[in-house]
DNA sequence: TGCGATTTAATCGGATGCGATATATATTTG
DNA sequence: CAAATATATATCGCATCCGATTAAATCGCA
């Protein structure tokens, strides 16, 4: 089964066993792992200046995108579930970004929108590419993007599934 | 340096002003950000077999690739510090998988390696590829493995310089 | 209609990341 | 050599993530 392909370069997001397919290098989630963590700290400037978070700026673009949504249908966006943006959606509150208010017309749900303070701190971030050039990508940016989204999708999708043997 | 073509493709770490280019799809950072917490869920089932969060794994890995690092060492594999490691091998030492201790020659430094238990451990992780293959990325595995790193290594190298205007 | 099942947020505890600070040890310098 | 400086970890507080649980509201169905 193992094509002779697949079986010259380990590739891993695990590595193979035996030999040196083990090393922190080959495996893709710790290059995702650690991609992560440095733009945390590539945006920590930008958004320090304007009192955000990482999460807390990625849960307000999601937010500019559609008013008054649901906290499950900003979880689907972000991929994250009410424990996680519960604490992030007050703190938000409390500093005037964002409303939250139940739902008259079905009271279990709560809806968050922008107020006109948060959308203007969005118009603030990163209004040149200074980040997109720090990524040294160039004509690769769109690749790369597309890829580890498709990585992403597959390894979502994969683990709702099954588990064939 | 920016071609026509980036200025076609908003691409986006941070997207582009005005009209849609803001949308979270759009976001690089938010593609990684996202392939890692899918990362993580995908591991867990894996690593809660055998007591070990993703962090500590990842820890392991970097340990096993050379006997008695240094906390600052195996800080800069893994793109962490003591603040954070200090806690993780910590506990990884209280469960008997690495040994922790100061070194003779010069005790402001902790050498830290794995026990056999530890070594014995790692072995045990996903000997298959279920995990590359859930990826889905079949022969691009390589490249986005490649494409994602250097991603990390320029947005690292940024943060290093001076800020160019 | 009424009551159990489902849905939606929120709460709680454990484990990261990380800035700021503390502590202990080494090194440098006067 | 002694004081000042530098280095290596560790500690602390805050903000995520996440599994497990709770609480409230709605739905489904006899």
């Amino acid at each position: 089964m193992p094509t002779s392909k697949a079986a010259k370069q380990p590739a891993s997001a695990s590595a193979k066993v035996g030999g040196d397919g083990r090393k922190l290098s080959n495996f893709l989630c710790f290059a995702v792992y650690s991609a992560n963590l440095a733009f945390g700290r590539a945006y920590k400037p930008i958004l320090d200046a304007l009192g955000l978070t990482y999460t807390q700026y990625i849960a307000m673009v999601a937010l500019s995108e559609e008013d008054d949504q649901t906290v499950s249908t900003l979880g689907e966006k972000l991929f994250l579930e009410s424990n996680t943006l519960t604490p992030i959606l007050k703190k938000l509150e409390s500093v005037g970004f964002i409303t939250r208010h139940r739902d008259p017309a079905d009271e279990r749900q709560v809806r968050v929108g922008l107020t006109p303070a948060g959308r203007n701190l969005l118009l603030d971030v990163d209004p040149s590419g200074t980040l997109v050039a720090a990524t040294g990508l160039g004509d690769d940016f769109p690749t790369v993007q597309k890829s580890v989204t498709r990585l992403r999708d597959n390894l979502l999708r994969a683990q709702s599934e099954p588990e064939k043997s």
